[in-house]
DNA sequence: GCAAATATATCCGTATATGATATATCTGTG
DNA sequence: CACAGATATATCATATACGGATATATTTGC
């Protein structure tokens, strides 16, 4: 376990916070994860395998996801699968990570919209 | 320059994330944008010199910012300083790239939401 | 039976990020 | 005027992150 402090693992990296998300809506294993990502992107982010599984264990090695022994569907599974969940921890991340996100996109839009007219904040 | 199509270069890295924004409210030199980074995250990124000058170098390869002559206020100028600009291409993919943000966060907390677990948000 | 999809994993080159370090100028204050 | 602290730019080395290629094996559908 690293650090206790959410906040210090922030800004999180992309690959990161698109596992976290995916992984929000339930456990899933590695393969769903990466098919996931393309719906929650609409298809414009296409996580390879070399993505994928190499950012999966930075994340458990931060404890912001860990691995199931529970399988979902037991009648109808795979056995090659590894099923990840979201710790709390990485839930308080993500939360965070979302936040910040929204926080930019404000004050990005409340720039873009004013951008025609020369807002001078006098110099210090 | 290379790739025209502004989409190509998604999901931008946040660091130049960072500078694009603080360039869209104004031509600016490296020292400027650095404590503008600080400024419009509240203090929670500060942008070091390494951070600035080397993703500097890599946005005006990219043609998402130019250099310019032009100094702002030539009376009480520093010879030293460099000022930036943010090309209408680095306009498109900051947009694109806020835009990204948003469907993200917007996904996400539909699913925060929905996750049943109460998080201690700020009262507004 | 066989092809395609599913599933995991690692390697490695490239891209990014960042603290440390260096250098020099400008500004305000005593 | 001297001096400190802020301003300003730049590079280096290291650490981290990303992503294509490759490998291997199983499962599913036809």
């Amino acid at each position: 376990m690293a650090s206790h402090d959410p906040s210090d693992l922030l800004p999180l990296p992309v690959a990161q916070m698109h596992i976290l998300l995916a992984l929000s809506g339930g456990d899933k294993h590695g393969y769903a994860i990466m098919k996931e990502v393309d719906a929650l992107t609409r298809g414009s982010m296409t996580m390879g395998p070399g993505t994928l599984y190499g950012t999966v264990k930075r994340l458990l090695q931060a404890g912001l996801i860990e691995e199931t022994e529970e399988r979902p569907d037991p009648q109808f599974d795979d056995e090659r699968r590894r099923y990840y969940r979201l710790t709390g921890f990485g839930a308080r991340v993500l939360d965070l990570e979302i936040a910040r996100m929204e926080q930019l996109a404000n004050v990005a839009r409340g720039r873009r919209t004013l951008a025609s007219h020369q807002t001078e904040l006098e110099r210090t």
